[in-house]
DNA sequence: AGTTAGCACTCAAACCAAAAGAGTGCTAAC
DNA sequence: GTTAGCACTCTTTTGGTTTGAGTGCTAACT
């Protein structure tokens, strides 16, 4: 357990660090945080702090920087929450319910706020897995092919096209619409996976379009699997105001991992309530990274996640105050407009 | 006009750098392209090309730079064009002729390729106003609400959403439907935009509907408007490969040029016949940038263009072979499928 | 025992000057 | 017209010095 005095010198070196991105040095802290103690007093407690592994020096003549560690206890314990002023909800607000007509629209626009404020890249994840189906189109599309339309409660759309085969008139189309909805209507697209295809029944109601069929699932299975789970990623540019992103280089590795989509999944797909913060290889390969992100109900069926990414050394008091309101908002605006 | 030795030495001073990205100096032309002079007769004959405006010096001391001049005369008349191996064709024929689904895995497919091959990242562009509409259905959800489903020549398909007035039947959707398709099934999905909704008509025949329908083709007009032309970017992240984005300011400046959808589109907008290779700001203000793309028609009425953009000093030998070279492989395929 | 003034020490960063090296332009001879 | 030769320029590299920030330690003080 650390002594009052330490954590308020461990919190002025982290805000220092996150404000100005050098070493911070004794004399700073005690200007900034603890005029009342002399900087030698606070040289001893750094250097207690980093024999504790909360801080560590680039050299011997340098100030200290936070380790991981540091950014862990101050994210969890130390930093005061920032609240939002109300001319900044108040523009959030107006931004997040302004009508729109799709999913993708608004989680355009929630992506698109989340990474103005933050002046971070923002991630939206909508997790299609739990959508139940309502009902299934076969639509005729006169050219020997047919269109079909997954609806889903939550107005997401899956569609694809299917040839139809020779002599397969429209009441045959008809019937078999109405034995997919039999089956499928009121179960999780992700159900569609690990659905075994009974050729049987298929042959005795509709003699031999057993290939129609399996085409029909198949289409469906493969859409489920790659409409599962729904990654956007907007602002990747605006780690470049960072300046831990000036090497070229570490932006390229930086932007590389944001394009994985599987590793951000991941790193997004939490239960934890509330907005949560994970911080550089606590949870994966996320060097020098932090990733700040909040769940959000978008339904009785739906669930998704919205967050950022970006440096440790990011403003957490801000972006964590700002991820959590939007998230708020959200859950609000979702729910009052069903 | 420039005698064959000037050509010969600019030749080689641009590819020099395109080599190696640093000035060329009299005595490496020499050894590499000139062996029967001396360096001192380069070095005149620099000398008279810098005052041509081809080349210019960083500093006294130091070798020439093509100038944005250069690389235009190079493109266009000095380089020998390079042909691909039959390795790397046949390689690209079969990933392009590997089954799939929908038009946007094509672009997928198509980006993907021309980047890994390039280095460079890849644009694709399709124009989607010359689309055809074949059928327009209305599609009802039971749920108070109505798909719109435009199909048109090329597969695509834009659909949207709208909600049925009350005690608006099954039947009536059918005329409704009907009605639609009379106006607008062969007509080009940009003629919505110019359309204007007779209100007399639908009275007519609909009785007080007219919001309904108004609502229709109002999404449609959105949609035609919003999907007239679709862009899609690929590997942007391989700017970082080249050495003209080391810094990340540099980067970041082309990263947000080429999200700049509308200014991508303008540059690859043009009518010329086969590869064309569009040079820093001689087109816009793509500042250090060169796009090399060529056209593709995918149909009757759909056309669109493939390409890629990069620094001013690329590859131009191999990157005009390779766009070329796709391009013509992607009419072949698409030609071969109809 | 905890705090602090004072001081020696370390090390990065800034500065400066000299040397090396690359490449040119010019001149005079071929 | 071509070229050898040379003086000249300017960048890059090298190495050494200075500066300054910041620490750790010690000894004195409360």
């Amino acid at each position: 357990m650390l002594s009052e005095r330490k954590k308020k010198i461990l919190c002025a070196v982290v805000d220092g660090y996150i404000e100005r991105a050098n070493p911070i040095s004794s004399k700073e802290i005690m200007q900034t945080a603890l005029p009342d103690c002399s900087s030698a007093t606070i040289r001893n407690e750094l250097s207690a702090l980093e024999s504790m592994g909360y801080l560590h020096q680039p050299h011997v003549s340098a100030g200290r920087v936070p380790s991981q560690k540091a950014f862990r206890i101050y994210v969890d314990e130390l930093m005061n929450y920032e609240r939002l002023s109300d001319e900044e909800t108040n523009l959030i607000v107006k931004y997040l319910t302004h009508q729109v007509d799709s999913v993708e629209e608004m989680v355009e626009r929630v992506a698109k706020v989340l990474s103005e404020i933050t002046h971070l890249p923002a991630l939206v994840m909508k997790e299609d897995n739990l959508d139940i189906i309502t009902s299934i189109k076969l639509l005729d599309l006169d050219n020997g092919k047919a269109l079909v339309v997954i609806v889903t409660d939550c107005r997401i759309l899956k569609d694809s096209f299917v040839d139809l085969p020779e002599h397969f008139t429209s009441n045959m189309l008809k019937s078999a619409q109405d034995w997919l909805n039999k089956i499928f209507v009121g179960k999780h697209i992700s159900d569609f996976l690990n659905y075994d295809f009974p050729f049987e029944l298929v042959n005795e109601q509709f003699g031999d379009f057993n290939k129609f069929f399996k085409r029909i699932v198949d289409t469906l299975k493969r859409e489920s699997l790659t409409h599962s789970l729904h990654l956007s990623t907007v602002g990747e540019n605006k780690i470049f105001e960072h300046v831990e992103y000036k090497d070229s280089q570490k932006a390229k590795q930086f932007l590389d991992t944001v394009e994985q989509k599987e590793l951000i999944c991941d790193l997004l797909f939490c239960d934890q309530e509330g907005t949560t913060v994970k911080i550089d290889k606590e949870d994966s390969v996320l060097e020098g990274c932090s990733v700040v992100k909040s769940n959000v109900v978008l339904g009785e069926n739906i669930s998704g996640s919205i967050g950022v990414i970006g440096p440790v050394r990011m403003n957490y008091r801000r972006v964590v105050a700002v991820v959590d309101k939007i998230s708020k908002i959200l859950n609000y605006v979702i729910n009052n407009k069903r």
